[in-house]
DNA sequence: CAGTGTGAAGTTGTTCACAGCA
DNA sequence: TGCTGTGAACAACTTCACACTG
């Protein structure tokens, strides 16, 4: 039988609402919370409350009636679900305003990445550290790649040069993209990528305001 | 009659893909193309294709069979879409790392935002300019909203001040809110918040690492 | 035919309704 | 009663099927 197993089917939405609870629920241990209910949850992040128990029922923590769940043990069993603790390194190439400002960003490790080294085709930007992370040249990519087994590849290049600098990463072995560019990018079936892009959040924003203005308009 | 009319009803998906579409077309029309196909830009884009002629057809062009759609036609509804002639302003609270990449990022005017100006309360990042958008003391925020009448609030702060952040600059005046915090912010209703977390997408890429090697393992 | 455009089917995610429990 | 947990109804989005056009 050669057919791939599914093994999860975690909903998508859910693994993206995971860092909030997580946030939310380690500043509520901050205070010193002992226990916390789902409708609680929901009311603070604005969220249904039958879908925080969906959600945290993923995670495999069970709560009790009337009390709900035991704080540390639902931060642990997020984390756990996030992999936090796998602690994966990465490597980030194009070294500009954006990417440097994630070589400088502390909240990564929360969630488990380490950037290890930027790389940049730039001698301007390279022999410094950023934030005590060193930046190479991308001539040394493919070397440290192998000798650390580093397999995610962060992308934060100017667009024109993003499919190519991805070819590259893939060649000397990166297994997993993080893409900060734009471009839709073109890779092997069995390598992952994630696109984020500021771009489509900021047409969210100005699309609401447009929505709204066209309401009120329609109002009057 | 006080009920609020809905007056469009775009689906979010679309919205998000539009800037996708957008940088794609712009890219070709570079090259001298003068048509696109739906098909075309799906395999490019790896999309549907009907996904792509439907989302196409919420701006309102119309194509021609056989042909497909005029590059130019298209892109300028793309952009009407967006409202990139619009031309938004914006303040920017919080001149950190995140907050200064997005000072300097030059992508917005792409999507017809344009920051004005950026604050802080630290006196260590105040009185500079920073790629010619200056920063401020936030002891100014107030006045220079109303004068210049921003509407547009872009949310850069540690976390713990995000809330009262933001809960300051809606009373000075602030209509819509970019927020690139975890955290879930409280805001009266008529005030539109866009969240963009970049620890949403580090888990979805984390998550995709965690489900293959779960899928590998039980294939051996 | 190779494309547009659209109504219908299918899939995924959200919300509701309620059983069970302390 | 206030919570968990879940199966079922509902809503949103995607994909399919096909009629239409030059």
């Amino acid at each position: 039988m050669t057919k791939t197993k599914k093994i999860i089917g975690i909903p998508e939405p859910t693994v993206r609402r995971m860092p909030t609870y997580l946030h939310y629920l380690k500043e509520l241990n901050g205070k010193g919370g002992k226990t916390v209910s789902a409708p609680q949850i929901a009311s603070a992040l604005r969220f249904d409350a039958t879908q925080v128990t969906k959600d945290l029922s993923y995670t495999g923590v069970t709560g009790r009636p009337r009390i709900g769940y035991n704080l540390a043990e639902l931060i642990n069993a997020v984390e756990d679900f996030l992999g936090v603790n796998r602690n994966k390194e990465a490597f980030l190439v194009g070294v500009g305003n954006l990417g440097t400002a994630l070589l400088r960003y502390p909240g990564f490790s929360d969630l488990g990445l380490k950037i290890i080294a930027g790389f940049d085709t730039d001698y301007e930007k390279t022999g410094k550290e950023i934030e005590g992370i060193p930046v190479f040249h991308i001539d040394k990519f493919r070397d440290l790649v192998e000798r650390l087994h580093i397999t995610i590849g962060i992308v934060t290049t100017p667009p024109e040069v993003a499919q190519q600098t991805v070819d590259l990463m893939i060649g000397w072995g990166i297994k997993a993209v993080w893409n900060f560019t734009p471009v839709a990018i073109r890779t092997p079936k069995h390598i992952i990528v994630q696109n984020t892009s500021i771009y489509s959040n900021l047409a969210l924003l100005m699309n609401k305001i447009k929505q709204q203005s066209a309401e009120k308009r329609a109002n009057d």
